[in-house]
DNA sequence: GTCTATAGCGGGATAGAC
DNA sequence: GTCTATCCCGCTATAGAC
């Protein structure tokens, strides 16, 4: 039907926001209905189960998480201004959406089960850390930075960036900082975090 | 009775581990009671609500997540010799409980107004990371260390240290790496990192 | 203190009218 | 496609015997 379309958009957009706040198991229908203002029943004509919309906001976000990180490692710039690139990257997309990743490593914890229905998204990951591992290995022998584990140093770069959102609660806690001095914070934070990856790169 | 405390305990211990593995919203009190090999009555005794019990399990946790540090901070050894058995500090601890670190973010983040109940923890917090500022400024004062924002340091160690466990099923999967390879990670970590901190923090 | 039995409810899912 | 009504299960919580 004509509304056919439109109602399933809204659905998907209301999921989003409800399962990203609350987890798979917090999460509501009622809830998610509320939000998409529809009835509750037709949350199950679309997507027969709760599961089963989990899993299409799962994947969507998941996939789309470092998408942008491959095309700028392959790019013809510097190593030191793709680090900047990339943490600038991260911690811009992750801002405009602060509860994706904790979202993401909530789920894949709580259930490693549903990883392992989605083969693709496995390869692309492992795909992208396999670039930026030759790319760190062809910086090292060319003597432009010092030796590194590409493992560690990978690891470093999505601690530094996604730290601060996954602990967001407790860091305004901890700093006693509101939600401005928050984002002042962040928005100070890629040039930090780059600063401080490439003094420690330099040779 | 005589068996009443160490089926206190009991009951602890496994609410302990189930709450860490699922988090509140999907754990069972079922679960709890089968994992403490007791009646699932025999909860509601000793703690009257599921919620009530968590509160224990939560409170505890948190609270000693961070108190050997400020000992370290206070000890009187070089700010680098700190830098370094503070990380291995963090590292160590969350290593023997690696699911520490989501549970608390998880539950902060899908509950904040728990928080608020316990407003001890919330001071401790912010003690620490005072006197952690203190430290610093008085570092670069005295010409040891470069000018760099406490808050940003803070946050980058606190991301160095626990991001790998807060990610661990994503870290395999990117990086292909089983669990001994993960374990072998994190015992190269803690030097790692501090090393790249240090570096970072050189005049 | 520990058990059995069960109340009571919240929430996912379905049937069927429109 | 959308609605109302309702089923039914799983889970928390309590009553009450032992």
């Amino acid at each position: 039907m004509v509304a056919g379309l439109s109602t399933e958009l809204n659905i998907l957009e209301a999921a989003r926001k409800v399962f990203m706040q609350k987890g798979f198991a917090a999460a509501r229908m009622c809830d998610i209905a509320k939000t998409a203002n529809i009835n509750p029943a037709l949350l199950h004509y679309y997507f027969r189960k709760k599961e089963k919309l989990f899993d299409v906001i799962f994947e969507q976000e998941l996939d789309g998480f470092h998408s942008d990180i491959m095309s700028i490692l392959h790019s013809g710039r510097t190593f030191f201004e793709n680090i900047r690139l990339i943490i600038d990257k991260d911690i811009q997309k992750v801002a405009s959406a602060p509860f994706l990743p904790m979202f993401i490593l909530n789920e894949m914890h709580s259930n490693p089960e549903r990883m392992q229905r989605s083969l693709g998204i496995i390869q692309r990951h492992s795909a992208l850390f396999n670039v930026f591992r030759e790319v760190v290995e062809r910086e090292h022998l060319a003597g432009r930075i010092r030796a590194v584990c590409p493992q560690q140093l990978f690891l470093s770069i999505w601690g530094l960036t996604m730290f601060p959102f996954l602990a967001q609660p407790m860091v305004k806690m901890a700093l006693e900082i509101d939600d401005q001095s928050f984002d002042a914070l962040i928005r100070e934070r890629s040039e930090y975090v780059s600063d401080m990856l490439i003094k420690s790169l330099q040779v």
